[in-house]
Order: C-alpha cells, then sequence, then structure tokens
DNA sequence: AAGTATACCAACCGCGAGCGC
DNA sequence: GGCGCTCGCGGTTGGTATACT
C-alpha cells in the first residue's frame, strides 16, 4: 500500500487528537471569523491547536459553522436521503448539498447506523423471512410509512417513475462501466427545479 | 448491580483532484 | 510537465451511551 503524501496526513507536532474542548472550539470560531474558512493549515497553527487542518476543517464543517442543524432528522429529510440516495449512491456531501444544515458527516452516520439497516430489514421482509425483533418492527413499518407516503398520488408516481429513470441511467450508464460520466456531469449541473420536486413529493 | 452487547456518532485516515510555483 | 501543498470526500475506527441479560 503506497503512502499517502505526508502534507495530507497529520503530523507528530499536531500531537492534540480526540474529543474537542470548548476552549478549543472558541478559539477555532474566532481565527475562522476573522480570517475565513480557508488555509486550515494556517486556521489550525492561528488558533494555537495543536490539530491538523484537516482536523479543524472538520470540526468546522460539521459543528462550528453557522446554521448547522443537528439531530432529529425529520421524515421529510428522511425520505430525500432515501431518494438521494437511491439516485446518487455514497455521494454524502452532494445529499448534504440538498439538506440544508445538514453535513455529510451526519447524513453518513445516519444512513450507515439507521438507513441501511432499515433497508436491509425491508428486503428481509420483503424476501419472505420473518421480522422478529420489536425493534425491527419498528424499522419495517417505519420504512412502509416513507413508502407510502411516495406511492400517494399520480403526480408523485410520475416524478419517482422520472426517478427511477434517471437512477437507473445513471448507474447503468449503457452496460458498460460503472456511471456515464457526461450524462453525471449534466446531472450534477442541473439547476435547482428538480430537486424541488424531490422536496415536494 | 454487574457484565455484555449493541447503537450511535465524533473524529481520524487515506486517497484523489485542483491549484500555484 | 513535475512537484508540493491544500482541500474535500468517503470509508472506517473507537469512545460513549443505552439496552439487554
Amino acid at each position: 500500500m503506497p503512502m499517502a503524501p505526508l502534507s495530507s496526513r497529520c503530523t507528530k507536532n499536531e500531537a492534540n487528537r480526540g474529543a474537542w474542548t470548548a476552549e478549543e472550539d472558541q478559539k477555532l470560531a474566532q481565527v475562522i471569523e476573522i480570517h475565513g474558512p480557508k488555509r486550515w493549515k494556517s486556521v489550525a497553527a492561528k488558533a494555537g491547536l495543536n490539530r491538523c487542518g484537516k482536523s479543524c476543517r472538520l470540526r468546522w464543517m460539521n459543528y462550528l459553522r453557522p446554521n448547522i442543524k443537528r439531530g432529529n432528522i425529520s421524515d421529510q429529510e428522511e425520505d430525500l436521503i432515501l431518494r438521494l440516495h437511491k439516485l446518487l449512491g455514497n455521494r454524502w456531501s452532494l445529499i448534504a448539498g440538498r439538506l440544508p444544515g445538514r453535513t455529510d458527516n451526519e447524513i453518513k452516520n445516519y444512513w450507515n447506523s439507521h438507513l441501511s439497516k432499515k433497508i436491509k430489514l425491508k428486503e428481509k421482509q420483503n424476501r419472505g423471512f420473518m421480522v422478529q425483533s420489536e425493534h425491527e418492527k419498528t424499522n419495517v413499518m417505519e420504512m412502509d410509512h416513507i413508502v407510502d407516503r411516495r406511492d400517494e398520488g399520480t403526480s408523485t408516481r410520475n416524478v419517482d417513475s422520472q426517478n427511477s429513470f434517471i437512477g437507473d441511467d445513471l448507474f447503468n450508464s449503457s452496460g458498460e462501466g460503472p456511471l456515464n460520466l457526461e450524462w453525471m456531469s449534466k446531472f450534477l449541473e442541473m439547476d435547482e427545479s428538480w430537486f424541488e420536486l424531490l422536496h415536494d413529493m
């Protein structure tokens, strides 16, 4: 396994690791307020933090940034995550970009700890396996609730079939290779209206 | 009450892309 | 064009909280 470039790794001098303290948060926020969220290495140095720039960036992006929403992901947001994931796969930053106030890390965690399990259980149930625990039952019921809402109304169905088409097109890409890159770039340049459709569903 | 298993999530790691020199 | 630096992304780890036995 080739080593990553030295510049991408935290050095021995940047020894402070683990959970951030309130004091560190405050120092970081102060420096960013003055210098802006860029040049993370120098931000870390200016703040007098024994942390690498990467760590500072992550802390800012996931916790200290203004307008961050934390916890309590709503049904609507969950629904949107499911749809976007179906469409985009594990493109967490893109998905997060469509959920104001949510971070890629939070969505990734939410997916890994909640949604992926729910989906597996749903598939298990669809294959005819018994759902045994109360926890499993709750998960399946929640998935049913989301699917039911998605299937309400003809306009929803129409949009859903459009999504399916887009998703299939996106991931099948004329049968060769994992992605149609030309299509993907067009998709990423799409205006907001298509995503508003997702919100309205 | 104590030990163990599981769930959750903050933080770290490695990699690749973009940019400037 | 090559090199080094910086940034952003997605995968993974590890600590803590909670549930279960």
